[in-house]
DNA sequence: ACGATATATGTCAATTTAGTAATGAATGGA
DNA sequence: TCCATTCATTACTAAATTGACATATATCGT
């Protein structure tokens, strides 16, 4: 791996590293939706929001067309949704772990 | 999703933020290394590497176990080296796509 | 063209983080 | 016991990041 697929993926990550963001990547994977949409439903700033869906556009994780004056997103990268179920599925197992040991 | 579920998540995407820290984990799928070699292999400082180490270890990605003075680190979580290879495969199906924008 | 609405961007203070040097704690050998 | 080695931790500086506010840009209807 090279320099710069090391840094490459470090942005990736660095991308996801935000509470605000994944948030806003779990809402989108329900189905797309505006920018007022999503403030409706995070409840986030809309210059928040708007700086948060940058990030996650030029990282390459969503997609932006525009409708009119509104702004949709969605997710852009097949890559995400699995992803995602990783995390889940990892962070579930952890959950059952701290029970068990919480029961022994 | 839960509000802790949500910043657990962040939180290990955010350990895998720094290219340090992937060029650690790197080295690591390869073989398990102490410290020193670690050092070695990276040419980190030794405080720094030891940071970084902390902080994987935290997130539950890295496993330690003492050798007399030495220290051994590997990674724990198969969950990791599945990612790595999800993210190279990524990476990688990014360059073609670069290489081919090029080339029309 | 004008006003209203949707979205993006700039700036600021506050917080967080990486890297370095120095120090502390633990282990093994003489 | 004393010293050397390995690793962890602390204190510090510089840089990056977040959220809030204000402002700019773009599009639509009139």
């Amino acid at each position: 791996m090279t320099d710069g697929q090391i840094e490459e993926a470090a942005h990736l990550f660095a991308a996801l590293a935000e509470p605000a963001r994944l948030r806003i990547i779990q809402a989108l994977l329900g189905e797309d939706l505006t920018v007022s949409e999503l403030i409706e439903v995070t409840g986030y700033r809309q210059a928040n929001a708007s700086k948060h869906l940058s990030i996650l556009l030029r990282a390459g994780l969503l997609r932006r067309s525009k409708e009119g004056t509104f702004v949709r997103y969605s997710v852009s990268d097949p890559f995400l949704k699995k992803l995602c179920s990783m995390v889940c599925g990892r962070m579930e197992h952890h959950a059952e772990e701290r029970l068990r040991a919480l029961c022994s």
